[in-house]
DNA sequence: CGTAGTTTGCGACGAACTGTTACAAACTTT
DNA sequence: AAAGTTTGTAACAGTTCGTCGCAAACTACG
């Protein structure tokens, strides 16, 4: 049971249930409800319960879930408990936003190293992170098992860094540019695109 | 049958197509087969042709699609064509990314004004927007009949922020910010969560 | 002109997932 | 001790999704 994969649906849902938890967690709680996630995630009580009873008996009947010890357990059903290394390409506004924002970092992921081909940029201190040359992606890559790679480049270099990022041995690209990238089957492309969810969300505004 | 509301699914992967679509046409394509849309999704080519001939027919047998009139349609049956105006709230890094980077107004959002409370950055231009003082927040949103808040906040105040936009009448907030916002149940919230969305790809490529 | 190849549109069917209702058990609060 | 919460779990109906199959429309090419 544990040993079988997770449906789309149930991996979705928990790393949503993450999500608030996580938030929950900063915001100095320490336990939750069913029904507390429910309203922030627009899931049933009845199915969050259900996602979570069919790995353990994680909760408190009349208190609720203990949000350190939820968290655990769902990071070791999703398998992704540890730490993780990623790289983040581009310096510029964005990139520096994702550097020092510590949403990667809350989550077990580390930011191994940070790359920018503009010269008059490689070497700047971003948060606790020193910008290096383009030139070192695959030296990179592989001393430091980066497992992701992220793009915060304009669109029409995209396809270039995920080409190397690709050669380098990299599975996972998450991409914030406006690009559409071609990569083998075997590498997921994740893309960011918050207009187009704000498009949904006003949707269901609107009707 | 097309006044109805659409179901999630069919919203979101709708959504979901419009992306692929935009990426595609920036990129000079001007025609899309269902399997070429699969493979930047991972929806089924199948579901994808029902889709879309549920509301008309609007592809080319032998062909595919033609990219501009399937934008037009999908936009149509979403019922989010024409402009949008948005408001702007942090004009740190990411406000700045967000404000230059185009991802917004490619889809019809305008951003109609952007916002700080550091009397350093008021005034202070960002690409073709003025950045404002915070408090002429509900002024502008009845001005301009803003329709959705985008949070590029700190955290801890994000839900000051917020409360202020659901009193200037604001039903729709998009939270860049690590806060768990709370807000009455006709707002609808939603939260960026890159790191969480990470998390679930790599479960799928650790198993 | 004709043939081969491509792609949409559409129907049908079974499997999987979700929402809902209901209720006992465990825990807290008063 | 009693009342109120909340989880864990079962059962059932409804919806959605994946899949297979195939005719119709279009392109390309010789």
């Amino acid at each position: 049971m544990a040993a079988d994969r997770l449906t789309l649906g149930v991996a979705a849902r928990l790393s949503r249930y993450l999500q608030v938890l996580t938030q929950a967690r900063k915001m100095g709680k320490t336990s939750i409800s069913s029904q507390a996630v429910s309203e922030y995630t627009g899931v049933n009580p009845t199915q969050i319960r259900r996602d979570l009873s069919g790995f353990g008996k994680f909760g408190k009947r009349g208190v609720g879930y203990d949000i350190d010890s939820l968290i655990e357990q769902i990071r070791k059903i999703l398998r992704t408990s540890g730490q993780h290394n990623i790289a983040l390409f581009g310096a510029g506004n964005l990139g520096q936003a994702i550097a020092t924002s510590g949403v990667f970092a809350d989550h077990g992921f580390s930011i191994s190293a940070m790359f920018d081909v503009d010269p008059t940029k490689v070497g700047m201190r971003v948060g606790d992170i020193t910008v290096r040359d383009y030139s070192q992606l695959s030296e990179i890559v592989a001393q430091d098992g980066v497992m992701v790679g992220v793009l915060a480049v304009p669109g029409d270099v995209a396809q270039r860094v995920a080409d190397d990022l690709v050669a380098a041995g990299v599975k996972i690209i998450f991409n914030y540019s406006d690009a559409l990238l071609s990569v083998p089957s075997d590498v997921t492309v994740h893309t960011s695109s918050p207009a187009v969810e704000l498009l949904y969300a006003l949707y269901f505004y609107l009707s």
